[in-house]
DNA sequence: GACTGGACCGCCCTCTGCTGGAGATGC
DNA sequence: AGCATCTCCAGCAGAGGGCGGTCCAGTC
């Protein structure tokens, strides 16, 4: 018989990358001792990839493989069918299976590296009996059921010998409650294989009916308390695996030491014990500083160096020095040969890591294995759900050393830094207009806001132009401000606002809309019949009086006593003329306009309107109180308010 | 047994970008 | 005065780089 020669499941990366660089060995190597074997040559970020991108997941599910095995010695012929089925996620939980292996211990030898067409070793062991074991190993990394779940497979074999009877081999995993499921019509029809702590499954092949083809493979479950004819996990699994049974010979001159517990295998027996030792608990270096424990002496050397601060391993080409060689040939690659061997097959990415690669992937994939156990809230990576928990806590381990506040991010204190404490503090020009901002994210808001492409025609409220960018219609519609848009068909009048156009209008048709209900006198605006009414017909209206303190006279309006103080020499409101106090400037500027109105209208020719306006505030003046002077003005502040000048300038003119 | 290098997990950092509240400003 | 809009700002998440440390298998 051919000797054995099983691929070692857990050499990945290693082993597919030099097939990655060597795409010209295709996916069927030559048979070797009498065993034909496919493998799958993609890269394991291809795998990944394709895996989780759900390419993978159709071929598998879409591909049915049959191999056909070389001639063993006997020139017997096997062919293995593999199909897949799906298996729901809640049936069995097998998110982080990746390698699926099945070794047949017995008849033949069932590698699957991965279920797909490419990855199918077969290999014929001595035959000892109708039980027949299968073992699927699954790890993790590479075969993501969240996605795939995938999990049926027939194995079907014509005339071969050493598994017995012309037999075909069948190996159902069925989907059903997260069993896996004999075929029917067995001597046994066992339901097993849950998830095992190792994600380890034993397909243990039963003796069909003699009549019939099919030898049964059930999946059990490698937890041994489960199985009587298993040990328990861990020492037990080691003593077993130690067991004679477990080094075999095979045909060849070649030994080939296999371990039960996982897929290893070596023709080493040091390196066989040595591995062995990794399934038991045995750790007999002790570190004195911390009391940890390690397996082996170089472990426990570096994990003393890293409390000595002994780091052998320095780099040529920069001062870092670091514990073991690996952390100094990443750091190579990380600053100085920038050799990313992990690459992505969706995108450009690439890494020096596997594991930056895998953390990649999930982006494409959308995978969010770390869920928050307070809100919905899942990470692609375990910093993220950390930094997302403080969301929770409140905790704010960032501190401005300046001002003292707080932040929950690093990168946000460091803006907070820089924007409020900061000297030469970055400003962000936008390219299409004047604006300047503090922080290119609002940047970026303000194009998307003011300049981005508006498909639906923006209209100016003053003309018929459109715009398709914000920020063109605002600058248009600024054209506007000043212009006095309402012209008057019968004089040269305009204004800006429709409303003082309305009232114009009265002034050339005579209509006055506004009726006084107690007198019937009839006004333009309604303004002015409200003071008429407060005026004549509420008797609980007071009039405000301003007195000239000289003279004792009083005044309806502040501007009328300033007027009159400059004459009598009192001095009176000069101050509150001049002065900047916010209240008295608000008080001037009410008071201005009052007198602006009443002004305005007399300059329209409304006298009666003038007289109204005029007096609302206390005793009535005749239309003769306003000195040619004071009309001369008034005509100006109309002209001049209409033009936008503010009467903050309109009362220094008054003033002067 | 020692050395070596790959694999893996974890931690921390930076950069980036989006979001919504607050205050300022304009209409 | 009220409303709409804009900028400032902190909060928060996505993505990726880099390193610390441990484990393990191949090799000498």
């Amino acid at each position: 018989m051919a000797a054995t020669e099983i691929s070692v499941l857990s050499e990945q990366f290693t082993k597919i990358k030099e097939l990655e660089l060597m795409p010209e060995k295709g996916l069927k190597e030559e048979e070797k001792d009498g065993v034909c074997r496919e493998k799958d040559h993609r890269s394991p970020s291809e795998l990944e990839a394709e895996r989780t991108s759900g390419a993978f997941q159709d071929s598998v599910l879409e591909e049915e493989v049959e191999l056909v095995l070389a001639p063993s010695e006997e020139s017997e012929k096997h062919i293995l069918t593999l199909q897949t089925v799906h298996f729901t996620s809640e049936a069995v939980e097998l998110q982080d299976m990746s390698l699926l292996s099945i070794q047949q211990q017995e008849g033949v030898q069932v590698v699957v590296q991965q279920p797909g067409p490419g990855l199918l070793w077969l290999e014929e062991g001595p035959r000892q009996s109708l039980q027949q074991y299968a073992a699927i190993g699954i790890q993790q990394e590479l075969y993501s059921l969240q996605e795939i779940e995938v999990l049926q497979f027939h194995a079907l074999e014509e005339n071969v010998m050493v598994a017995s009877e012309d037999s075909k081999l069948a190996v159902s995993l069925a989907e059903t409650a997260g069993l896996i499921k004999v075929e029917e019509g067995q001597e046994k029809n066992q339901l097993l294989a849950e998830r095992t702590k190792e994600q380890l499954f034993f397909v243990e092949t039963m003796s069909g009916d003699e009549r019939s083809d099919e030898i049964v493979l059930t999946v059990s479950n490698s937890n041994v308390e489960e199985q009587e004819d298993q040990p328990t996990a861990g020492q037990a699994d080691a003593e077993k695996a130690r067991s004679t049974k477990n080094q075999r010979k095979t045909k060849g001159a070649k030994q080939t030491f296999h371990c039960d517990v996982c897929m290893f295998t070596s023709s080493r027996m040091s390196s066989f014990n040595r591995h062995m030792k990794t399934h038991t608990n045995e750790k007999p270096h002790l570190c004195h500083l911390c009391l940890k424990t390690f397996r082996t002496v170089t472990l426990l050397r570096n994990h003393v160096n890293t409390h000595t601060g002994t780091r052998p391993y320095k780099c040529n080409d920069c001062n870092m020095a670091f514990v073991t060689s690996g952390e100094l040939v990443r750091h190579t690659r990380y600053k100085h040969t920038h050799e990313k061997p992990f690459k992505c097959s969706m995108c450009k990415y690439a890494s020096v890591e596997a594991s930056k690669l895998k953390r990649h992937v999930r982006s494409h994939t959308g995978e969010r294995p770390f869920q928050c156990c307070q809100c919905s809230y899942a990470s692609r990576d375990t910093y993220k759900l950390k930094r997302h928990m403080r969301t929770h806590s409140g905790e704010k381990p960032y501190e401005c050393h300046i001002c003292h506040t707080r932040f929950t991010q690093s990168g946000t204190m460091k803006i907070h830094i820089l924007q409020k404490h900061g000297e030469n503090v970055p400003k962000y020009q936008c390219p299409h207009c004047a604006t300047i901002i503090a922080r290119k994210s609002d940047l970026r808001v303000h194009m998307r806001n003011l300049h981005a492409y508006s498909a639906a025609e923006l209209k100016c409220r003053y003309c018929p132009a459109v715009f398709h960018e914000r920020y063109a219609l605002i600058q248009h519609q600024k054209t506007h401000k000043n212009e006095k848009r309402f012209k008057c068909k019968h004089c040269s009048y305009a204004c800006k606002q429709e409303r003082h156009m309305t009232a114009h209008i009265r002034t050339h048709t005579g209509e006055k809309p506004f009726t006084c209900l107690s007198c019937n006198k009839c006004f333009r605006q309604k303004q002015l019949l409200n003071a008429h009414f407060r005026k004549y017909h509420d008797a609980n209206f007071v009039p405000t009086v301003y007195k000239c303190s000289k003279c004792g006279k009083g005044f309806s309006r502040w501007i009328n006593l300033h007027r009159h103080s400059e004459k009598c020499g009192s001095g009176e409101a000069k101050s509150a003329a001049s002065g900047k106090g916010r209240r008295t400037r608000k008080r001037k500027q009410t008071i201005l306009k009052e007198a602006t109105k009443g002004q305005k209208e007399a300059a329209n020719g409304d006298e009666a309107a003038a007289e109204e306006a005029s007096t609302t505030k206390g005793e009535q003046f005749p239309g003769e109180m306003f000195p040619v002077a004071c009309r001369e003005t008034t005509a100006r502040v109309k002209e001049e308010v209409d033009e936008g000048v503010t009467c903050e300038m309109l009362l220094n003119m008054m003033d002067k």
